[in-house]
DNA sequence: TCCCAGGGGCATC
DNA sequence: GATGCCCATGGG
């Protein structure tokens, strides 16, 4: 069993609700007490259970050898954004008659991340202008058939499918599986580009500014800003990250501060400045908010 | 039946 | 650069 201690403000029932959300999720199970997800280290696949004990996060190998604890550790930290202090996030919350409130009802929520970019560059193309039951209906099929997978206990647990495979796919089994023709296109265009090595998390990070890889990002046919934001918060998890353009977001604050879902940008931009470094924290808990409970 | 979903590309002016 | 249209399906 390995142990990581949690930070302040860390609510593991939070996480655990943000990862399930009612939501039929093929990429990690999620019980009442605990998540299950398939990793790979090193070119070995490995099946992991975070649980919680008092202050301290246990992680269990169910199966799959692990050569090095080490690494199980840094991606769980990275997977439960367990290295921020998220404290003076909650304070510019607390100065917002609006918001308040989404500090004192969520707290411990953390920005759970999507670690591998092709995954999320690919689920964020999925998750365009459909609804999201629909969406992950279409992520669970594409998954299954070309996903790597291990069992245990009779259960199915899968990687997502790496962009060597989705390059050559056909494209009539991606119609079967409720795939537009333009999510076919973007989607094999993107698995063409990280195969070919033009598109990569090193490649972005060499980027010096946000708005360098954005620029980046969104020169990648399917990938407009919304995406680009998305990706950058999600996998990245950069602090100013915002995808401008979203129905949740949009749908959030004009429930809570009334802005208009449209022509509302300079206006949700005024905001946002005010949560300088904090704006994926930010975009986070207004799709708490909406949610419910 | 209708509107719209965790958008993006393209044509047109 | 702003606007309108198309894509595709399903939830509400």
């Amino acid at each position: 069993m390995i142990k990581i201690s949690t930070p302040p403000d860390f609510s593991f029932s939070e996480c655990l609700w943000f990862l399930d959300r009612g939501f039929d999720e093929i990429m990690h199970e999620v019980t009442a007490d605990s998540v299950r997800k398939l990793f790979e280290f090193s070119g070995q696949k490995v099946l992991i259970e975070v649980s919680q004990d008092d202050q301290e996060l246990n992680v269990e190998v169910l199966a799959g050898e692990l050569k090095d604890e080490k690494l199980v550790i840094s991606k769980v930290k990275e997977w439960f954004d367990l290295d921020r202090e998220i404290q003076p996030f909650y304070e510019l919350l607390a100065k917002d008659n609006d918001l308040h409130v989404l500090a004192k009802n969520y707290t411990g929520l953390r920005l759970m991340a999507i670690p591998d970019l092709f995954e999320v560059m690919c689920w964020s193309i999925i998750g365009q202008q459909i609804n999201l039951t629909f969406a992950y209906k279409i992520k669970r099929a594409l998954v299954e058939q070309f996903g790597e997978s291990l069992t245990y206990k009779d259960k199915l647990y899968y990687l997502f499918p790496k962009p060597e495979v989705l390059c050559e796919v056909n494209e009539d089994l991606l119609r079967e599986m409720k795939f537009s023709r333009q999510k076919i296109d973007y989607t094999i265009n993107l698995a063409k580009s990280f195969a070919e090595g033009k598109l990569s998390l090193e490649l972005i990070k060499q980027k010096e500014t946000h708005s360098e890889m954005l620029k980046f990002l969104t020169s990648f046919r399917g990938i407009g800003e919304w995406t680009a934001q998305y990706t950058l918060m999600k996998c990245l998890k950069s602090p100013e990250a915002v995808p401008y353009g979203d129905a949740g977001i949009n749908q959030a604050l004009f429930g809570l501060k009334n802005i208009p879902k449209k022509g509302g940008r300079a206006e949700q931009e005024a905001l946002y400045a005010r949560f300088k470094g904090w704006e994926g924290y930010l975009t986070l808990y207004l799709w708490r908010w909406l949610s419910g409970n």
